[in-house]
DNA sequence: CTGAAAGCGCTTACAG
DNA sequence: CTGAAAGCGCTTACAG
């Protein structure tokens, strides 16, 4: 059975305009001028302690409510950002979203949201339209190449910041962005999985769309410094599939004792496909993924992984926002937070000598709806 | 190391407010006046082709768009919904404001979000204020206590819809709102683990504040059915750790040989707890997850599941919304997805003779950070 | 079909 | 410290 409510309840169509409070009934009911209650509300120094007192209360006995459209009208400050991205549900996005929604909110800000479907300069026009305010801010939300591509088509009377893929040397991004540089967390990760001895560590990148990302630098960097061979990355979207066709293609490479994945959902589809493999994860095959998804340290094994805090990047776009703005919030920090490795169950030492042959015994049928 | 570019790039203020192109610069450019630019941009049917094309053509030209505040604030329509909700992150919630999103963009309306901290009316408030527009629409997610107070303390004069759990039979929820009945998918899990020979199935309920959920009630019915004892529902979160909990807690339990979990994260967390003490599922343990969670089928076992489409949930939500408000989106669906069982990997007959013991061999030490 | 008027609720200057 | 003026960019009626 399915449920909703087919029109219950509609005793107000919402546009009782006639009965909301506005600035001109406080300052009536208050006795001052309306300028006066105006001044309260934007917190001007000059208004006596007496009137403020006295305009505060009013407001709060008459319930009234600024009307933001007005004051954007005005001429008031801005105070709302949309952020434009491809995606809600992907950890990442969905991460520092959040913390881009706490920071705004903290700022007295109202944060608005629009999916980037394709970054065309017309949608993007369209995307700016959508901001709550004239000439409301933006976040773009840069992690793949259609928010690259957004990112670019801005209208340019918009301030905009952004979240971006750690830029390679000497790239300098065209908005004020913030990163998490991955490439000594990657190497690290590399280096821990040379340590227990494999012969090499095999890589599943993330989509990249301008030269090799920092955290593929830091793994092939890794590789160099011992001489270890350096197999071609394997090319990969954001999701557990991607994860889950690579692994299959190296399941009969015996050379492929290790996987350093670009994210968790990658790694995870990476150990599914081991495991249907009759294989063991990590007695067959080292996997390590990239981000710390909240579910990493619950999966069987769990995951060892690249910890990534996403919401604090997310309060440092913020951050980096108010500064273009000349709003800066009460102890806003600014700073991009590190990545780190976080070891648990999936590395291990190479087999004593990979069979290569899968093990009948084990095989599932494969993947089902 | 971390990065970010300290203030590159900030040749714009993003206050031209001087530069933008007005409805009136519009109408001085296609020779006409102001209104007839007005009843363009509003589709008005009373404009004559040619002056409509070649103010059409004027907008493009000077990269016209117009100004959602000042619309908003002359009394034009609605344009613009916020949802309200205490998590961005978790599934149900993120895929809920996906479709909720995707439905706004098509009637071309912006959506803002704010998180519930904590409902009270002062905080309802100013949640309303931050409703992008005067009487701005308000969607809220309801799935839990906070969500569902936070509905209860909206100011009336905001047109409000709501997504929310399953109500009990003859409860009328005070705002139109929509829902996913799961009854009978919970009815029907439950009899796929009794029809497997299991003597009882365990319930993991998740957080409920007025009676139990539908899920619950579905599942009861099914052990009442066939006179299976029922245990008392164990009470959880929305995470994975409190599956972990729970399932510890059932282990050594013999009579226990199937578990209903409240959502898959709470599934994931048991599957991890049974494995950790050396057993196997579903060999000894079946478990059934609720919502089919992207990673779901990648889960080792791939994870048996009531699937719920959260984004169609989210969808509806907005048509219902824009019945209430009387702006109706070509072809917009408000029927409420069903919620449907899907067979993967967890379940199976209960063990011969469960043992009870722990299995030494296979004890993990307990979860790592 | 099109234009002149008035006003939405606020905010900046500008005066006192 | 406080009030009277003007205007932000649009939209509804109201006239033609």
């Amino acid at each position: 059975m399915t449920g909703h409510i087919d029109g219950l309840n509609i005793g107000t169509d919402g546009c009782d305009r006639s009965q909301v409070v506005s600035i001109r009934d406080v300052a009536r009911a208050a006795g001052v001028s309306h300028q006066t209650v105006s001044r309260v509300i934007n917190h001007s120094p000059s208004v006596s302690d007496a009137t403020r007192e006295a305009v505060l209360a009013t407001i709060s006995a008459l319930g009234f409510r600024p009307n933001r459209a007005a004051r954007a009208l005005a001429g008031g400050p801005l105070q709302s950002v949309t952020v434009l991205a491809t995606s809600t549900s992907l950890w990442g996005y969905s991460a520092a979203i959040q913390g881009i929604e706490e920071a705004t909110r903290t700022v007295g800000f109202g944060m608005g949201f629009r999916k980037i479907e394709e970054a065309s300069p017309k949608n993007m026009r369209a995307a700016a339209e959508y901001a709550v305010e004239p000439a409301g801010a933006l976040i773009v939300i840069a992690f793949d190449r259609a928010g690259a591509m957004a990112l670019q088509s801005v209208p340019s009377d918009i301030p905009t910041a952004a979240i971006i893929q750690a830029p390679g040397e000497g790239i300098v991004p065209a908005h004020p962005s913030v990163w998490i540089d991955e490439f000594e967390a990657a190497r690290d990760a590399t280096r821990h999985l040379l340590g227990l001895g494999h012969r090499t560590v095999h890589y599943v990148a993330i989509p990249s769309w301008s030269g090799p990302t920092r955290r593929e630098q830091g793994w092939l960097t890794a590789l160099q410094e011992v001489d270890a061979p350096a197999p071609a990355p394997l090319k990969a979207g954001w999701t557990a599939e991607w994860g889950y066709e690579a692994a299959r293609g190296l399941v009969d490479d015996a050379e492929a004792t290790a996987l350093l994945c670009g994210n968790d959902d990658i790694a995870l589809g990476a150990v599914r496909a081991i495991s249907e493999q009759g294989l063991k994860v990590p007695d067959d095959m080292s996997i390590v993924g990239f981000d710390d998804v909240p579910f990493a340290r619950f999966s069987c094994p769990a995951l060892t992984t690249v910890r990534q805090d996403f919401t604090a990047l997310g309060r440092a776009c913020v951050a980096t926002l108010m500064d273009l703005i000349g709003t800066r919030g009460p102890g806003m920090r600014r700073t991009a937070p590190e990545a780190e490795l976080i070891v648990r169950e999936t590395t291990a030492p190479p087999p004593a000598r990979r069979s290569g042959a899968r093990c009948g015994a084990g095989v599932h049928s494969s993947l089902s709806p």
